[in-house]
DNA sequence: GTGTGACTCGAAGTCCGTA
DNA sequence: GTACGGACTTCGAGTCACA
């Protein structure tokens, strides 16, 4: 499986765990709501900044966004009610 | 601290871990030798593609090459605080 | 609220060299 | 074995209108 296929299903999940909207997600980031569309897509292989910085605003550790075949492990790491 | 700085210097440490020159290293990973060297310095911002391929050949995680020391991130965490 | 094609632009990434 | 430079080419970054 492509590294930005596991992004793209992390960032997913993290920004459901949070209970945001790609456009919120957009705003707080500071980048634009169809790029976050894209990543989540996996069109693109992101730079780690952007990783970096999506990862602070969903209040996860960079590294978190790119771990393999742990789904449930993203979600868990998030506590967050609905 | 940039996202960059952390990766270089645990791009580094594992690359010396495994005793690898940065020629060997990018051999094996498939990438330029004077890219591996700008990477170490903290001169580009890799996509996550490349720190998948190295992280590969390093036989680490991808996520372990953008893990910040424990002081880092709580200083991060407090900041952002919203 | 999200997906998509088309676009521009600059950084990512390659390839040549020198020290 | 590594750092660093110049000159490339490729692709991520960022925006827009429309479905």
């Amino acid at each position: 499986m492509e590294i930005r296929e596991v992004f793209a299903r992390n960032l997913r999940a993290a920004r459901q765990a949070k209970g945001l909207s790609q456009e919120e997600l957009a705003h707080r980031a500071d980048i634009d709501r169809t790029y976050i569309s894209s990543l989540e897509r996996s069109i693109y292989n992101a730079s780690i900044e952007v990783v970096d910085r999506l990862a602070t605003v969903l209040g996860v550790e960079a590294s978190e966004l790119l771990k393999r075949s742990q789904d449930e492990h993203v979600k868990s790491t998030i506590e967050l009610d609905e």
